[in-house]
DNA sequence: GGGACACTTCGGCCGCCGCCGAAGCGTCCG
DNA sequence: CGGACGCTTCGGCGGCGGCCGAAGTGTCCC
């Protein structure tokens, strides 16, 4: 644990990466992956640690620029502080070991087919459902990944007719693969990603399971999914009940 | 530090970034960025531990992934176990602090000037001379950042032209972004940035500067840049001598 | 075979850091 | 205005883990 000596050159990848080596800080950033603002006691609350503990880890992820926070009343709302610490996490998250099966608790199982089935991944969809939106857009030529994945002109129209419209000149790629850690594949991340995971919450094609980042297909998205991508009922309807909040 | 509960659902992201939250391990993997496979003692050497310790750390990472090892004779040389790792080491390089000035000493200071000048980034091109290949590239539109970096059909045949193939079908982005610490920008990675730097150094357009990452631009090397890119030779010169070893 | 050398194992020391509970603000609401 | 509640600060405890030096193993080379 050497920081006194600063070691010639270079940025202090230690500081950034000892922010995620607690296993309570890695839990609240793993929940903030969802991509929305929770509350301090929400978070010590999910994670099981005390309020004032959680607070000491807030303070230092906000200090170290992961988080941003927001206060409201007496509330304090803390949310990632942008894509690219979501993308840290995840690349994190892909390395990591675990991200396989083996769940303790039977309450554990519930919410993990809950997220494994469909969740928000930061701001675009993962899941089964969304690694089978992706297979389903390269199989219909929409996106192309003779290396690496990128959006061609019929996908570009494909967005388009749909009504999404896609941010442009940011510095985020278009197009990004994120490794999913329930899949273990890769699906559509980047603006695109986002783009369509926005549409897909504004349209109703899918919500929100309680206060997770779990979601299901609705009627209407199961409809639309199948005429656009032509993506079969069973993929898209959750094999479980929806779990506990 | 808190590993004994596993905290419900989703990777031990802790696990990895622990391995990444230790000065020395960070050191390490720094170097390693280089692309090159190092021994133990020097590692040890480099970051100024025991070999004693620096056995421990390579042990830590090899177990953890983030390394691969390769043991000839007496030797045991480490690299970074693939390009997954050295873009996550990136990514959090570019979140983490003090990437910026501020070298301590002397001897540090000239290192320092050297890599930003020229270098290697795990396996592609970096410093003053990577971000001005990358911004040549784009005025020329042989890549395109509407959104995100992509090789453009010119893009695609230049490199062609020039003898350089990219391999395909690999899961790998043909083009990435890589953020630069010395410069603050970003410069061409990805498959197409290292089948590049690997041009570059069989052709002799640069060479290496004893067994660190930095590198000197040559003659020829000079001569090419500027006709293919039209850079200036003010650019490729590095401004200080070349540094200690 | 013997000596140099690269690496490894082990034991012991020390410091950091995460945990909690108690107590202290500030905000909200009745 | 008082009580509930969200958050924060502080002190104290405990354990993990990094550091080194000394001693052991394997490899190379003369």
């Amino acid at each position: 644990m050497d920081t006194r000596r600063t070691r010639g050159s270079g940025p202090d990848l230690a500081a950034v990466a000892r922010l995620l080596a607690d296993g309570t800080r890695a839990a609240f950033c793993l929940a903030l992956l969802d991509g929305r603002a929770w509350t301090a006691t929400e978070l010590a609350r999910h994670v099981g640690v005390a309020p004032s503990t959680a607070t000491e880890h807030l303070h230092a992820l906000v200090r170290g620029d992961l988080l941003a926070e927001e206060r409201q009343g007496r509330h304090r709302y803390v949310r990632l502080a942008g894509p690219q610490v979501a993308e840290l996490i995840e690349g994190l998250g892909a390395l990591a070991p675990g991200g396989g099966p083996a769940p303790r608790t039977l309450s554990a199982a519930g919410r993990r087919q809950a997220l494994a089935h469909a969740r928000t991944c930061y701001d675009h969809l993962a899941g089964t459902v969304g690694v089978a939106i992706t297979d389903a857009m390269i199989e219909r030529r929409l996106l192309d990944q003779d290396h690496g994945l990128a959006l061609t002109p019929a996908g570009a129209d494909w967005l388009a007719e749909l009504g999404v419209t896609v941010p442009s000149g940011t510095r985020r790629p278009s197009v990004r693969s994120c490794l999913d850690w329930t899949e273990r594949r890769p699906h559509l991340a980047g603006t695109v990603g986002a783009a369509l995971c926005r549409h897909a919450l504004d349209t109703g094609w899918v919500t929100r399971v309680g206060t997770t980042r779990a979601l299901v297909v609705t009627g209407s998205g199961r409809e639309s999914l199948q005429r656009h991508l032509g993506l079969a009922d069973e993929t898209l309807v959750g094999s479980g009940g929806a779990a506990a909040a």
